[in-house]
DNA sequence: ATATCGATTATCT
DNA sequence: GATAATCGATATG
């Protein structure tokens, strides 16, 4: 048996290429949704479906991190497409992005809400919760902090760390799977440049953060 | 249902 | 010293 040609329709899915990546966040941002976010690792493995993110524009967008320039906190946005880029943010949760665009150029997508696919259990205790029903489902996973958490994500772990490769423990796989309606908004939380319609999501989704 | 606020710290001015 | 791409708790209608 040779590499299968629908490996997209299986049940394993295949990473992204860096070649996903390595274009304007507004495309990648809208073409994430649908992905799945896969975390393995000996103790767990998780998956779940983006369902909100936003795009950042990079040295050009008033509201990225990299609107100043280059810093140390920031740098993994100047490197190669398809990176984790992790911040800290309000002294309490981490944020999880991707670099997208050629090496040098700062875009990046922040993911904003999961659908919990596999591994409920351990997103659970990761977040120290308990899931009485499936109407609690989305308090895994609805928020940038909350995501974070549910994967066990850290600033220490996971920054800068390839999430095109499955060797990485942490990667974007695509099952094949395309939404039917996709919503454009302004992002959330931001001061500047809150004019913006950059946050997509999947239309209908109870997963989707804010109202 | 919406509004306001405190927590808590890395990062930058 | 001020700020921040958030969350969860509390207060109020």
């Amino acid at each position: 048996m040779g590499k299968s040609r629908t490996t997209t329709q299986s049940g394993v899915g295949r990473p992204l290429s860096r070649a996903f990546f390595a274009r304007d966040p507004r495309r990648v941002a809208r073409e994430l949704l649908g992905k799945v976010l896969v975390r393995q690792t000996e103790r767990e493995f998780l998956a779940a479906r983006i369902v909100e993110v936003e795009a950042y524009l990079g040295e050009k967008d008033p509201a990225a991190h990299a609107a100043a320039g280059r810093t140390a906190r920031n740098a993994v946005l100047f490197g190669p497409p398809g990176h984790a880029y992790v911040y800290f943010i309000y002294g309490n949760h981490y944020c999880l992005n991707v670099s997208c665009e050629a090496e040098g150029k700062a875009g990046c997508v922040l993911f904003r809400a999961l659908e919990p696919l596999f591994g409920v259990e351990d997103m659970a205790r990761n977040r120290g919760v308990k899931v009485w029903s499936l109407g609690d489902l989305p308090y895994l996973t609805s928020g940038p902090g909350r995501l974070a958490e549910a994967f066990a994500i850290t600033r220490a772990r996971d920054n800068g760390c390839d999430l095109t490769s499955a060797a990485s423990g942490l990667w974007i796989a695509d099952f094949g799977d395309r939404p039917r309606h996709i919503r454009v908004t302004p992002r959330i939380g931001i001061s500047k440049a809150s004019d913006k319609r950059l946050r997509y999501l999947v239309e209908g989704s109870p997963f989707v953060s804010g109202r």
